[in-house]
DNA sequence: CAATTGCATGCCCTT
DNA sequence: AGGGCATGCAATTGG
């Protein structure tokens, strides 16, 4: 098919537009770009599945639309089948749920309701909502590998009716297929939810419906960390890591699929196959939960988030509940009471006389415990993985403390009074709720990322290589693989090498990560924010970029100047770090390759808009000395003195005395690190933090 | 008297 | 406004 329209205007610029087909590895990220404006699509990022819309995209027989429209908009929300394959959630749930198929593949769903149409119900989208149907993922094992691969489905235009259709040619969709895991995966990018307020027409209607139908089947308790435009937090950066971990729901979820994004697994494919080769048995992640102090504490409780309770754990009708038998990564057996506390009408579900297996895997508050299930069996696997910056970077020293405390030859009664103690300083130390959480949000605000910032955080997975199609005169790279998201795991403990694993772009990224953590608490805050603090918060940012591997706190990211610059630290990634002192390695004036793009394009812009502010400085300029005729020459001459002149660009606007401050500063080069969007803050930034 | 248990409270998040 | 959940706290139990 030809173009396909920007249907919820969501460009860059605002403006509407086509799409040029294909995803396209644009600045280090894939991402679509608007015929009108050129500019990326601001919610095309993330997606790692429509990216061989080239030869993926197909219509619906029914409305002619293109049928991922909706995912596109929704971002990575797919799923991958159990039998290998992938898929947009509501395609898979829809096709799930297809008892029957029509003669010539095609089939017409009946309406049913379930948990998330209730959900769905419940956010008052009426009738609309008829259209979302849900499955239980389970279902997905009933339906014929053959059709399942082949499958795509599209919403019908007529409410209550949902119709799919088999497209056995669709090589790409294959093609993407190859790679996927056998494990069910799902992965969301929670930010862009769909709106409803502006239906203009029934395609539009369509595609909204789609995407509610994602967001209400398959993440209707996802989160009010999704903030509007291109942003993102942590948990959001979670589930996109998760690009490589397996996540639910997973083929016992029995449609009570509602998760919130933190219960999600989040182990790797990896880790699982590792998990279940050791323990020689099919291994399905369930969910995980972040230990809070009281989990994690003496009492020997750990509450289960209800969601999963429901539906991974047996039911139980006595508030006694059941003794579950688990299985720790060590062989340990451990058997836990599952039960239930009557609350607000509600139930409270809690694990009890954890505290032992608590203390023997020396957890604690801020570590994560995954539950997965053995099968087959009701055998239940308790995994855990320690927090990258432990205490969600609360308390650092106390997080060093425990690390530096709790060694493998801890015995295990001394190590219980250890524990207890501090576990008893922790919860001292974690703060009022009110405190920890604003923390948290600050950290959140850390790692809102700018859809060109998200954009770089996919990389084009090692070692293949990217087919080059043209299309209407620009050069796409496609690939076969989906984009991998997040830094590669940095293990190795030398700096400078976990320096050296990362590329100059992702490099770049990172320090820019930080320096909109810096912007925004200079802004913010300006004034106190204690360094060991910063520090934390920003090994929290680095480690949530990183992937929550990083094996300890500090391991990677922790301050170090180069020897290019004091300011600078490994991964930096400004023009002068990422050169080698020889000036070897240097790409050429014609090179190519995605950086030196970056590079040129960045300088484009960098120099239009020095073009344009200056003449707007010289405007201004102008207009002052009008008015300021008046005014003695010592106020003239001395303006900047008495004061901190480094700091004369944070008033004001931006003039050209300080865009002559960056070129000096690196060689005549530009410095990368400065967005060209955001240069008054930017050079604001770069300029005292790191060249002065 | 300390530890454990069962429930209540209140904050925060989602709708 | 309602639900989920972390945690407080009184009641109970046991050494």
């Amino acid at each position: 098919m030809g173009v396909e329209v920007c249907m919820n205007k969501l460009c860059k610029d605002g403006s509407s537009g086509e799409w040029k087909k294909g995803w396209s590895l644009m600045s280090g990220g894939f991402a679509k770009l608007c015929n009108k404006c050129g500019l990326a699509y601001e919610n095309s990022v993330f997606c790692d599945v429509f990216h061989r819309h080239e030869a993926g995209w197909r219509e619906c027989s029914n409305c002619n639309k293109p049928i991922h429209c909706g995912c596109i908009v929704s971002r990575s929300l797919f799923e991958y089948h159990d039998s290998g394959g992938i898929g947009c959630v509501s395609c898979i749930k829809i096709s799930h749920f297809c008892p029957d198929t029509e003669k010539s593949n095609r089939f017409t769903l009946s309406t049913k309701h379930n948990a998330s149409d209730r959900y769905a119900e419940r956010a008052g989208k009426g009738n609309l909502l008829q259209l979302c149907r849900t499955a239980e993922v389970g279902e997905s094992s009933r339906w014929p590998h053959a059709q399942r691969d082949g499958m795509v489905s599209c919403n019908g235009p007529k409410s209550g009716e949902v119709k799919c259709q088999f497209n056995k040619e669709d090589r790409g969709y294959l093609n993407v297929m190859k790679h996927s895991s056998p494990l069910s995966m799902i992965t969301t990018s929670k930010n862009n939810r769909p709106t409803w307020g502006e239906t203009k027409n029934i395609d539009e209607l369509s595609l909204k419906i789609s995407l509610f139908q994602q967001e209400q089947q398959s993440h209707p308790l996802l989160t009010k960390q999704m903030k509007n435009g291109a942003t993102m937090n942590l948990e959001a950066n979670k589930g996109l890591i998760s690009h490589e971990r397996v996540g639910w729901p997973h083929a016992d979820m029995k449609g009570k699929s509602q998760l919130l994004s933190r219960y999600w697994p989040r182990i790797t494919n990896q880790e699982l196959e590792k998990l279940s080769g050791d323990l020689k048995s099919t291994i399905v992640p369930l969910f995980e939960k972040v230990l809070s102090p009281s989990d994690a504490g003496r009492i020997g409780r750990l509450v289960l988030p209800k969601a999963c309770a429901e539906a991974f754990l047996p039911p139980i009708s006595q508030s006694e509940g059941v003794p579950l038998q688990f299985q720790d990564l060590k062989g340990n057996e451990w058997t836990f009471q599952f039960r239930f506390w009557p609350n607000n009408n509600s139930r409270m579900y809690v694990l009890e006389g954890v505290t032992p297996c608590i203390q023997a895997l020396q957890l604690n508050a801020g570590d994560t415990v995954t539950f997965s299930r053995i099968e087959p069996g009701e055998k239940f696997v308790l995994g855990f993985r320690r927090a990258t910056n432990s205490m969600d970077t609360q308390d650092a020293a106390a997080s060093a403390h425990s690390n530096g405390i709790l060694t493998k030859d801890t015995n295990l009664s001394g190590g219980t009074n250890i524990l207890n103690s501090l576990e008893k300083k922790k919860t001292r130390n974690i703060g009022p709720k009110t405190k920890r959480l604003h923390i948290r949000s600050e950290d959140s605000i850390e790692l809102r990322l700018t859809w060109e910032e998200a954009q770089d955080f996919l990389c084009p997975p090692p070692s293949v290589k990217p087919n080059l199609v043209t299309i209407e005169d620009q050069i796409f790279e496609e690939y076969d693989e989906p984009p991998v998201f997040g830094r590669r795991t940095i293990t190795n403990t030398c700096q400078s090498s976990a320096s050296e694993q990362l590329s100059p772009k992702e490099k770049e990224n990172l320090l820019r990560t930080r320096k909109v953590s810096k912007k925004r608490k200079s802004v913010e805050k300006r004034k106190s924010m204690e360094p060991d603090k910063l520090s934390s918060l920003e090994a929290l940012a680095s480690a949530a970029i990183l992937g929550d591997n990083l094996a300890e706190p500090g391991e990677s990211l922790s301050a170090g100047a180069t020897t290019k610059h004091p300011r600078h630290r490994p991964g930096c990634s400004c023009i002068v770090c990422i050169q080698p002192p020889s000036g070897q390695g240097k790409h050429k004036p014609t090179c190519t390759c995605v950086p030196c793009e970056t590079v040129k394009r960045r300088f484009n812009t960098y120099m239009m808009r020095r073009k344009k502010n200056k003449s707007e400085s010289s405007e201004a300029a102008a207009f002052q000395n009008d008015q300021m005729n008046s005014r003695d020459e010592a106020d003239t001459s001395g303006g900047a003195s008495g004061q901190d002149t480094s700091h004369s660009s944070d008033e004001g606007s931006l003039n050209e005395g300080q865009l002559e401050v960056v070129e000096p500063n690196v060689a005549g080069q530009l410095d990368l690190n400065c967005h060209p969007n955001h240069e008054d803050m930017e050079m604001d930034t770069c300029d005292k933090t790191d060249y002065d």
